[in-house]
RNA sequence: GCCCCCAUCGUCUAGCGGCCUAGGACAUCACCCUUUCAAGGUGACGGCACGGGUUCGAAUCCCGUUGGGGGUGCCA
């Protein structure tokens, strides 16, 4: 255990797929860690038996190694696993219910309800407080929360005050004699040696309790700091339901890491100037949690789209080759695609979508209805398709600078621009109306090709 | 209902009492470039929620209103 430094946490509870917005609060502690020369520990929350799946867990480790979280590194520590410290939860319980902070329970969720329904109350309203239970099954222990009020110090949002008449007596272990999250959570931070919980905005309204904990404890709680959650356009939380909230399927739709991480880190925080583009290590020296602003931020997938092309357009021709591979079905072959590369690469906004440029290259031409309708269907289409056809076959130097050239004599007669003279030829070859610069494309599919699939179109045309 | 938080272009933000005639980015639109589509360049559109104070001076400070968000569990 670090403890010269500051100790981060972040504490996911599994759910099956890995939250954008719990992936913005890893980053947010992983640069703090990094920064101060910290911690950042990992806890899985994993005491909802709902919650406790093996592979969850995998999933979180290998979304956060995505993220350049990286367990390996020195700044990092756990995974552990809250399920495994319900001893020392309960430990503390038995605590706070000797020192007479905590008291037994027995009323059920529907007694409560029923009480509170007749005596025009909202929750629970310490009902038991003062009848002296005994510890025994199907009792629940409550915290006993005394006058006054607690004022919470957030790092991001400054003091909080929460009055004490508005907390209930919160329950600290369930009638099965199972820690609640409020316990665990505070206990955990406490034997894990937490000085700083930054988390999202949602657990505000918990702080005060768990700071009330940690000074039953008889221990100083740690530096608060809470950030806005995240939102889609209805500027409601982010939900799994509606939205699309899962970083695996941004990572699966070819949206790359260091996008993703600098878009995140946008959300709530800039660096100050007029960037937003900045590398990891810029954005590590220039975070600071009360430069994080305090309203909800919509998750714009348009923008981390934008982010994502900029990315790519940066990336080295060797680093975006390797980034394309898994992209590309394996028999397609690596050198013919390193060709047509470089003019892929400034259109392209996904991963995802790389293939669907470039497979008229490798899987042969299918025709776009929509495309052959709009520019095989003209008057001059047949005839610039002949002439350009007799003068392709005979070119000898097969390179786009040619073919360029022998185009633009082919059309002359024509009256029509480069644009429109090579939309025929465009269909007949790619089957779309768009696609990667053209003469650099027929190049590449090589003479004999070219010719067979212009004769195939020209065929194709009734007149 | 109650508690808490928040409020600058459609969106993400800069702004921390005079530098603001409010800056940048995404989106949108126009033009340029052009081999389609992108990319790139230039420009346009567009905002301090409202009302009161405080101050010589307010996007910036205070109060209220309105609007939004979060929470209100023997979930985390």
């Amino acid at each position: 255990m670090n403890a010269s430094g500051p100790r981060f946490r972040f504490a996911p509870s599994p759910t099956g797929f890995f939250h954008v917005g719990g992936a913005r609060t890893a980053l947010f502690n992983w640069a703090l860690a990094q920064s101060t020369g910290g911690t950042f520990v990992l806890r899985i929350e994993d005491t909802d038996e709902a919650r406790n799946r093996p592979e969850w867990t995998e999933g979180i480790l290998s979304a956060l190694e995505w993220l350049g979280i990286d367990s390996a590194s020195p700044t990092f520590e756990g995974p552990y696993f809250q399920s495994n410290y319900s001893d020392e939860h309960l430990r503390a319980a038995t605590q706070l219910y000797e020192s007479g902070h905590a008291y037994y329970c027995e009323m059920s969720p529907t007694e409560i309800e029923e009480r509170a329904a007749a005596e025009g109350v909202t929750g629970y309203n310490g009902w038991s407080r003062d009848l002296g239970l005994e510890p025994a099954a199907g009792r629940v222990l409550r915290f006993r929360v005394p006058e006054g009020s607690t004022i919470v110090r957030d790092a991001v949002r400054g003091d909080v005050e929460f009055d004490h008449s508005v907390i209930e007596d919160f329950a600290l272990v369930r009638s099965n004699g199972t820690p609640v999250f409020n316990l665990a959570n505070v206990v955990d931070d406490m034997s894990m040696g937490i000085t700083n919980v930054i988390r999202a905005e949602e657990h505000l309204p918990n702080t005060p309790k768990q700071q009330m904990l940690w000074a039953a404890l008889d221990r100083e709680p740690p530096v608060w700091g809470h950030v806005p959650v995240l939102v889609n356009e209805q500027r409601k939380k982010l939900s799994k339901r509606r939205d699309k909230v899962a970083l695996e399927q941004y990572r699966d739709e070819g949206y790359l890491a260091d996008a993703m991480v600098n878009y995140l880190m946008t959300l709530g925080w800039s660096a100050g100037d007029d960037r937003e583009i900045l590398p990891w290590n810029e954005i590590v020296s220039l975070f600071a949690l009360n430069d994080v602003n305090l309203s909800p931020a919509f998750f714009d997938v348009k923008k981390l789209s934008a982010f994502n092309g900029e990315y790519i357009r940066m990336m080295s021709n060797d680093d975006f080759l390797d980034a394309c591979d898994p992209w590309l079905p394996a028999e397609w072959d690596r050198s013919t695609f390193a060709l047509i590369a470089p003019h892929v690469q400034p259109r392209l906004v996904t991963f995802s979508d790389v293939s669907g440029v470039v497979d008229f290259i490798f899987a042969g031409v299918e025709y776009d209805d929509g495309s052959w309708e709009k520019v095989m269907t003209t008057e001059i289409a047949g005839a610039l398709l002949d002439a350009a056809i007799a003068r392709y076959a005979a070119l000898e130097n097969w390179h786009a600078v040619e073919l360029k050239s022998v185009l633009e004599e082919v059309m002359e007669p024509f009256d029509l621009k480069l644009g429109k003279a090579q939309a025929p030829v465009r269909v007949a070859v790619t089957g779309r109306t768009v696609g990667p610069p053209l003469f650099e494309s027929l190049e590449v599919l090589g003479q004999q090709e070219t010719l067979e699939r212009m004769r195939a179109a020209r065929s194709r045309i009734s007149t």
